[in-house]
DNA sequence: TTTCGTCGGTGACGAAAGTCACGGTCCGCC
DNA sequence: GGCGGACCGTGACTTTCGTCACCGACGAAA
């Protein structure tokens, strides 16, 4: 069997050359591998490819051929939706450690959505092949793929609920309070306008209007061009208002 | 092992009394098992509880826990997000042989939608602890299952775009063509206005106007009340208009 | 045939979102 | 300090949606 003399060459090499401590530590803690033993962390570790990503450069855009999965050793990543008159909507966000693009490793189509860095980012990719090769070897790690998934196509239910029945008012209350838990701790949101407005699927001036309308009710403050949140219990009253 | 007994026990049955043809058929058609041998296809197929639901009856809805996986035997289903207010959207449409209510199994949550027969509907339900189990027994299962959620994930974002950057023209227009094709052949389709706004995520009125445009247009017309498609390629165009 | 319930058509209106345009503000950099 | 680029605020306007109201058309059942 080929397949075998391949894999063993691949998983011979990490012992001879230590992986990273990131690359250990990040294989460790992603959901998907956590039923593994340590040694097997280790092999599916020791395939991936190491990448680097600055804030704002695209891992990957929508329509284009999957590659693998990307596992997030640092920072963090938006995934979200373009049209061709420059409008987006954000899918979601992940951060470290988790991992993007797990559904084109199944289905053979190419990514559904176009990832982008949200901040500084490693990235580990494991090629489609040797993550579906493992997958057959290690057959808990497709139930744990399928609990992330599952996790995703509920978000996407809720992004449609939102934008369906829900007014951009909502859901920039909706963000504001998302954006501020990802800040971990701050008030402040670090975001402009037009960031906001691509999040929300909107227009950066529908945003500032809403924004003004906000702090004119007292639910942020603007300073500085910094927007921070001022009542955290009336903006998750305006989130989760019943259409 | 106590599982061993129990599955024993269950899976001695079907020799004993053979299973009906339309449920054999069932579990050899759908996607998910087509990697099984036929043995063990009845094993699963024996393990399922047969349900009937009336065109408009309603298999489950959103918020509510999980009993197991809803496979479709004959019938058509539409998976759909309700609003308090009364509004709806459609997430997609299923169709025997499939199922539906995959993700629930395997990440412990309530149903994310709610499902409702479009036509009468013979459904197999394998409770959620049968199905894991078999699952565990059979790995193959999980990936199957994964790339038809996977096709799930990819209607959903196409759903998101749809609302987000389209009007309700082009989703209307792409809703007819799709249910032409659901009514496999005739021109005509068999919906009121208030089902297809309901399948738009708006409302009646809405449907209605632009359904006389389309008409004034020459792209459908509407005798005695009947809506059939009179220039697909007119309509596809709309449907496909980039925004 | 009458009746009643469901479905469809349409006018009038208001609210929300998107577009265009332009001026103002902030901030880093030379 | 002044320049320039990115970002923000806002007015004016259009379009699309959704809502309300009401009437008319159709068809099944009495």
């Amino acid at each position: 069997m080929l397949h075998m003399r391949y894999i063993e060459t691949r998983l011979q090499k990490p012992s001879e050359s230590p992986l990273s401590p990131l690359r250990r530590e990040t294989f460790d803690k992603t959901s998907l591998f956590t039923t593994l033993t340590p040694e097997e962390r280790q092999q599916i570790a020791a395939l991936a490819v190491e990448k680097t990503y600055a804030a704002g450069e695209t891992l990957f855009f929508e329509g284009t051929p999957c590659e693998g999965l990307h596992v997030i050793g640092s920072g963090s990543v938006k995934i979200l939706k373009t049209s061709p008159s420059g409008r987006e909507i954000m899918l979601g966000v992940e951060s470290a450690p988790s991992s993007v693009a797990e559904v084109p490793l199944f289905d053979n189509g190419d990514y559904p959505a176009t990832v982008t860095a949200l901040k500084d980012c490693v990235i580990f990719l494991v090629r489609k092949e040797d993550f579906r090769r493992f997958c057959r070897q290690h057959p808990e790690v497709p139930i744990k793929v399928l609990a992330l998934v599952g996790r995703r196509l509920r978000q996407l239910v809720g992004v449609i609920e939102a934008v369906t029945f829900g007014s951009v008012r909502q859901r920039l209350a909706q963000a504001l309070l998302q954006a501020e838990r990802e800040s971990d701790g701050s008030v402040q949101i670090p975001l402009t306008h037009e960031e906001l407005a691509l999040r929300l699927g909107t227009v950066r001036e529908v945003v500032s209007r809403n924004l003004a309308r906000f702090q004119a009710e007292g639910m942020v403050r603007i300073v500085k061009r910094q927007i921070e949140i001022a009542d955290r219990g009336a903006l998750q009253g305006e989130a989760d208002t019943e259409y």
